[in-house]
Formats: structure tokens, C-alpha cells, sequence
DNA sequence: AATAAATCATAGTAAATTAGTAGGAATTAA
DNA sequence: TTAATTCCTACTAATTTACTATGATTTATT
């Protein structure tokens, strides 16, 4: 029951991103990897899938880099940690059936603890994060 | 950010021990495989860790088994899976402190999110879960 | 037009973790 | 004495995670 590197160097990303946030400005994966530590080559694998979510926008070319695609307060951590971590499914039989001895009283468990998170971490905004007030 | 199967298991033999409580009975592993479809072996291994945690009671040799430590109304759910699951911890860094480099509104995320699913696992006893009362 | 700075795409691999399997010792009721 | 049971621990196979690597494509700048 760990949060990936994935997701975790996602929301750093995130993180950054909104600290300068502008409709104007981007910034590039040499930036964003020397501010989390993690290389460039791994960043643009992760970065990727929150572009193909659209939680970020890509400028290409020379000069090129990264934004958010809305503004921090509208971007809640929840939609961010879904897109990286499997929609954030605990158990594998949550969106299936299990006829196969599944413990039925346990499935219902998962997925009111599924319900409990997601809805935890969709209250916290990306500017409540970057402003540590949680 | 899934579920292990062992904690899963885990719970699926303490769901099945509370269905039969009872101050004099026992559980075998036999019987706890066949309800919940797993091996014997691994669920030895499970159990052990249940015990050693004094969730379960075992009584040795022949007509020996398990039982639960205590009335499935006063053990929780967060009491199960913190022993299986590494208490549970979402990430690692929530109990050590990480001057590497850690993103520390993050980390204060983490230990919220784990504040949250702890709280919430605690409110539910094995006995709210066998009488499928979530 | 050339160059350099950037994103984009995808294949491959190493490390770690998970999920078991296996064999047999110790205990105890019948 | 036997059979049924828990206990102990070493090993292994499968899966997932976490990267590394290579190079194509795009675009601002000179």
C-alpha cells in the first residue's frame, strides 16, 4: 500500500508548477528535474501522462516547456494522483466482479475506503498544497 | 498504492474467525484455506503474523486451530491491516525525516492522507463487517 | 539555413517487492 | 502410538516498479 515513485515525483512536479504558475511563462524539464532531484528522462515519462490527462500543457521547441493547464485552485490533488496511480484503486475488484470467492463484505470495505481517500485528497487543492494549508 | 494480497488474506481469515466466535472454538488453517481459497502454507505464514501481533490465539496440536484474541466488536479493521501492511504507511518518508530533497507540503499530504485512512479503518470493527453495517 | 534547446516516443533493463512453494520439526488429542 | 494440527524458516517464481537509453521531432534564435 505505497504511493509510487511515479505519483509521488508527479505531484512534485505539480507542486512546482504551480509555485510559477503563468498564463505566459512555461517551464522546462531541466528546471523541474533539478528542483525534485529526479532525472529528466524519467520527469518526461510521468509528465506525459499528466499532459495526455490534461493537467499540463506542453510548449514544444526551443524555449518549449511545461505549465499547468488550469489554474492551482482548480486542480485538486485527487485528479492529479488518480491519473498516476492506477485511478487510485486499492484493490484490483473494485470496477470488477469477483465471482471468484470474493469476500464480498471485504469488497464493500475496499471500496468505501476508496470513496474516503478520493474524496479526502479531491478537498485539497494544488494552491492549498503549495500554500501548506491543509 | 494497492492492497497487498496478504493483508487482504489477512482480513478474509479474521472476517472468517469472526463468523465463528466463540470462547471454546478453534479454526483450522484447513478450513481457513478452504473459505478463502488460498493455500494452507501462505496462509500459515499470514496467520503467524496475525499472532505474533496477539490479534488471533492458536491452540497446538491435534483439534488445535486459531481463534481471535478478542470479541470481533473490539478489534478494527486499521487494527488488521496496520500489522499486514506495514502500518499501513503510504510512504516511507512519513516516519523518517527527509532532508534528501523531500517536498515537504508533500510530505505533510502523506501524513494527512495516513491520519485519514487510519481514522477512518479504526471506526470500523470486525463485527460492523461481518454484519456488513458500513 | 543552421544550430541549439527543448518536447515526444518507445524499447529495454535492473532492482525490488510480492506472492507464494517446500520441507520438516514440534505439539497434543484420541 | 498415531494422526492432526500449529510452528519455523529457507527458497523461488512472478510481477511490478523504477528507471536508462536512443533517437526522432519541433521551434526559437542567430
Amino acid at each position: 500500500m505505497k504511493m509510487s515513485s511515479k505519483a509521488r515525483y508527479g505531484l512534485y512536479v505539480a507542486v512546482e508548477l504551480a509555485k510559477r504558475y503563468s498564463d505566459t511563462e512555461v517551464v522546462s524539464v531541466a528546471l523541474l528535474a533539478q528542483c525534485t532531484g529526479v532525472t529528466e528522462k524519467y520527469l518526461e515519462q510521468i509528465i506525459a501522462i499528466m499532459k495526455k490527462a490534461n493537467i499540463v500543457h506542453a510548449i514544444r521547441g526551443a524555449s518549449g516547456g511545461y505549465k499547468l493547464a488550469k489554474a492551482p485552485q482548480d486542480i485538486s490533488v485527487g485528479d492529479i494522483l488518480r491519473v498516476l496511480e492506477d485511478n487510485l484503486q486499492i484493490v484490483d475488484c473494485i470496477h470488477k466482479d469477483c465471482a471468484n470467492g470474493c469476500n464480498c463484505v471485504s469488497r464493500n470495505l475496499w471500496v468505501k475506503l476508496n470513496q474516503n481517500i478520493n474524496s479526502y485528497l479531491d478537498t485539497i487543492s494544488l494552491q492549498q498544497l503549495v500554500e501548506d494549508k491543509l
